[in-house]
RNA sequence: GGGGGCGUGGCGGAAUUGGCAUACGCAGGGGACUUAAAAUCCCUCGCCGAAAGGAUUGUGGGUUCGAGUCCCACCGCCCCUACCA
């Protein structure tokens, strides 16, 4: 299939691909090339690749998450870093479950037969695992670790149990995590998930809000959007509690019982016009209860139920409520205001109630219009002739307004009081006055507000690591003693048949470790993202079978370096991640605060019309589609050049044959050009002609590719080594292999193979061997250097500009003096500026000169 | 509604601090080799124009000697998030 050339005299061996990369996947397996050497005299640098779960082969994107970090953690190697570049499978979850339900089989198995065929693939691909350090969160080895965690949380208060509603998936049959409620639905099969009263086990991540969020401007080296999204997630707000005294039947005493709001606009407090209670609330059912509100109440509490997490999306939505026959006392007026119940109001967010203020928020404003609830002007724009009008009025005596939209953020308040004409709008100065004035008389404290609720990790099913709690109905929820963990996932149930541990008296019966009565083990178990929030700390030591992972090994190698993956996991992994390793830190297990510091998120592969490849579209171009005709390398090469590593691309079979050739004709330069080539040093000074532009293209080009490397921009990293390769070509076809520099053919011929070794390694081990002779393996070759100097040319073409516009081309020594370049450039324009005034002239040495003639 | 990002030839994309826009590649055109084809090699290749030349980085304005890059407004697209009080 593949030709060879006859030139120069001398026959180049046909490139194939095949041959040389099983050849060399070989060698480097025998030899152990990939084991992390654990040098400390050299500088550290942990590159990883966010691990897979093994639900059947790998596929493109998996691909190019792991050639791009292939690649970094190859070149790292090569500029002398002592590299760690692991690998494992997050191997914990429903898919296997589902599979063995389906086939009447073990999880475990089929978990491990796709894990074997993914290995298969990587070795395939050439990648450069550490191969030692890998392993599977449903190894007992390292679940082990992670109940240890639990447990050390649950000793800190970090981990509790709570009733409260929760999403629960009637597909997946367990219930969900916030995070796992993507667009009001499921994040793993798309059901939309229901809302049960259940007892489950939560983490305590709120405790962590402020530092979560705070921490993200450290994150430099992470994407903007990404830090947004985990801002946007944290969601803080500032504002003020603010108690209003619940009404006597009689709707204006006073009573002693408080309902407390949240609001970031106490500014506003003067246009409060009614309170709404969520219909899930408490306090609303026992209010109505007995009165002539509770049927209407019920029905409303009965619809919303009925309305999934999907439908009540979207500000669109019209908002449905009724009165409660009750009123609450305003703090700062006396006055009583009407309590309703309303959808949208929620129960977790605040004081789970709100103060209806219809002219400064548009969904008050709607529910207000929709009711015909009072909407009194307490804030306006001074181009609003209601404010001419009111601005010096305190008292309320405008309490409607014929406005068809809520008031803007910012205004000036009117009607109100004492605080009348002051500036109105979040963090104002209203805002603090008000504040102040509620908190003088003990009604209202300022208040910081996170929309981040604590994680919830039970899950009711089978494959996951099991919370390692036992219930006593003496001693309530007790840890399982350390000595005998992990408490293990049985191997013998019949997943087919329904059986989950619940139903697993073999399992869950057990004794009390505190008092030895009989006793039940909890049958959840723990969120799959329990088990990838520490992954990354245990690869540093993953043998240690005495405690995760040892201080010496995780404060050798973290934090991350370079941590590669997709945007899906921008809440998600990487926000639990943070905080396993925040809690770490507090235990005093690490010593970083953040576990990344730098993120790449690559783009997604779709196929060639830009649609998402997907099993059902049946679009997916498997990686052995490439591997098999083409190679790995191509494979590698064409994922890196044709588009950055965090952009989407369209899927190109031209593209990749485009990088097939151009790794074909760069074997035949090398070869062309190492022949009769010998390893020396170049002198530089005595190079002349093609010889010294070779030279001096190679430093520029080899710089260039250097740099590129360093910004993980590897497309045009390969587009600096494909111009290097096209000099050389030119090199080869112009000038006879006697009249060569052999010092200068034999480095370029190197340089080429070491500059394209991270990306192409079986292809430059073969080079690095057969071509130059040389022995060891190139990824242990240091990465060439190249200077700055000798990347200049001693003449230079530089732009004359008449004002701004290009006019000539000049070639000037490259040392020309600005005078020098002055001169030369009026004489090439000398026609344009003729007659005219020069007013000024830039000079920019080696890049053009601007005359401003008028 | 809120947040983040993007807009450059037929296509993927380059332009590191404001300094010759379109590097590198794909596709296209021409040629060499071949009985022929494939492969390979060489040349050519953004737009209008015969050419001289001109216009050009979504649109309009601004700052500057000079703007793809900075500022303002608008148009379009993508992603995330959402009755968050």
């Amino acid at each position: 299939m593949c030709d060879s050339t006859q030139q120069n005299d001398f026959e180049v061996p046909a490139y194939d691909a095949q041959a040389i990369e099983t050849k060399w996947q070989k060698t480097w397996e025998d030899e152990e090339l990939y084991k992390t050497d654990e040098d400390p005299s050299k500088p550290k640098k942990y590159v990883l690749e966010m691990f897979p779960y093994p639900s059947g082969d790998l596929h493109m994107g998996h691909a190019r998450n792991y050639t791009i970090g292939d690649a970094m953690a190859r070149q790292a190697r090569m500029r002398g870093y002592d590299v760690l570049h692991p690998m494992g499978f997050d191997a914990f979850g429903l898919p296997a479950e589902n599979a063995a339900i389906k086939h009447h089989t073990q999880a475990a198995k089929w978990t491990y037969q796709n894990i074997a065929q993914a290995v298969k693939t990587m070795k395939r691909m050439g990648f450069s695992y550490d191969y030692d350090r890998m392993f599977n969160t449903c190894d007992p080895e390292y679940y082990k670790w992670g109940q240890w965690m639990f447990i050390e949380m649950w000793k800190r208060g970090l981990a509790y149990r709570a009733t409260s509603p929760v999403n629960w998936c009637p597909t997946c049959k367990t219930v969900l995590a916030n995070e796992q409620v993507v667009e009001g639905r499921c994040w793993r099969c798309g059901s939309i998930p229901e809302k049960r009263e259940l007892s489950q086990w939560y983490l305590k991540i709120t405790d962590y809000a402020q530092e979560l969020l705070d921490d993200l401007d450290k994150l430099t080296g992470w994407p903007e959007n990404v830090k947004a999204q985990q801002r946007n997630w944290i969601g803080r707000s500032e504002g003020a509690e603010i108690d209003f005294k619940l009404a006597a039947e009689d709707g204006v005493t006073p009573t002693d019982r408080t309902i407390s709001v949240f609001t970031t606009r106490a500014d506003t407090i003067f246009g409060v016009s009614f309170m709404v209670l969520p219909p899930e609330s408490d306090l609303a059912a026992e209010l109505v209860k007995g009165t002539r509100y509770e049927a209407d109440y019920k029905a409303l509490k009965a619809a919303t139920e009925k309305v999934s997490s999907v439908d009540r999306q979207g500000s669109a939505r019209e908002k449905h409520g009724v009165f409660t026959g009750r009123y609450v006392i305003n703090p700062v007026t006396g006055k009583p205001a009407p309590l309703w119940v309303a959808d949208y109001v929620l129960l977790d967010y605040g004081t789970g109630a709100v103060m209806g203020v219809p002219c400064g928020d548009q969904r008050d404003f709607d529910f207000a219009r929709k009711y015909g609830l009072p909407i009194p002007p307490i804030i306006c724009q001074k181009e609003d002739p209601l404010y001419e009008e009111l601005k010096d009025e305190r008292e309320l005596r405008v309490t409607n307004v014929d406005w068809d939209h809520a008031m803007a953020a910012e205004g000036y308040l009117v009607q109100s009081g004492q605080f009348t004409g002051m500036k109105g709008g979040k963090h104002s100065e209203a805002v603090d006055a008000i504040v102040a004035w509620l908190e003088e008389h003990g009604c209202g404290r300022t208040k910081v507000q996170f929309r981040l609720r604590d994680w919830l990790i039970s899950r009711q099913r089978y494959w996951g690591n099991p919370i390692p709690m036992v219930h006593c109905d003496c001693c309530g929820d007790v840890p399982v003693p350390e000595d005998q963990l992990p408490v293990r996932l049985p191997d013998n149930l019949d997943l087919g048949a329904g059986e989950t541990l619940a139903e697993c008296p073999e399992f869950y019966e057990t004794t009390c470790p505190k008092c030895g009565k009989p006793a039940k083990r909890i049958t959840d178990t723990m969120d799959t993202f329990t088990c990838s929030s520490w992954y990354y700390l245990r690869y540093t030591d993953p043998h240690n079978d005495e405690a995760p992972f040892s201080k010496a090994a995780v404060d050798r190698w973290m934090p991350v370096d370079n941590y590669i993956g997709g945007i899906e996991h921008a809440i998600l992994h990487l926000l639990y991640s943070r905080f396993w390793t925040k809690v770490l830190r507090d235990m005093g297990m690490v010593d970083v605060d953040e576990p990344f510091t730098n993120l790449l998120c690559q783009g997604m592969v779709k196929d060639e019309n830009g649609d998402t490849m997907s099993k059902s579209k049946g679009n997916v171009v498997p990686p052995s589609s490439v591997i098999d005709p083409y190679g790995a390398d191509t494979m590698r090469l064409a994922i890196l050049f044709v588009a950055p590593p965090e952009k989407d691309f369209d899927w190109d079979p031209e593209a990749v044959a485009g990088a097939n050739r151009f790794i074909k004709r760069a074997w035949r330069v090398v070869w062309l050009i190492s022949h009769g080539a010998k390893r020396g040093e170049v002198d530089a000074s005595k190079l002349s002609g093609a010889s010294a532009e070779l030279n001096r293209a190679l430093h520029e080009l080899g710089i260039k590719c250097t740099n590129d490397f360093d910004r993980g921009q590897f497309n045009t990293a390969i587009s600096a080594s494909m111009e290097l390769v096209n000099a050389a070509s030119k090199y080869v076809n112009d000038v006879p292999e006697d009249n060569r520099d052999a010092a200068l053919s034999w480095r370029v011929a190197h340089d080429i193979v070491t500059m394209l070794a991270p990306i192409c390694p079986h292809w430059a081990e073969e080079l690095f061997h057969e071509a130059l002779g040389l022995s060891g393996s190139v990824y242990n070759e240091p990465w060439p250097e190249f200077d700055a100097e000798q990347a200049k040319s001693d003449m230079v073409e530089i732009a004359v500009q008449v004002k701004g516009k290009v006019r000539a081309r000049i070639k000037v020594a490259a040392d020309a003096s600005k005078e020098e370049l002055e001169a030369a450039a009026r004489e090439a324009v000398a026609e344009q500026i003729a007659g005219k005034t020069v007013k000024k002239v830039v000079v920019v040495p080696g890049r053009l000169v601007n005359i401003v003639a008028i």
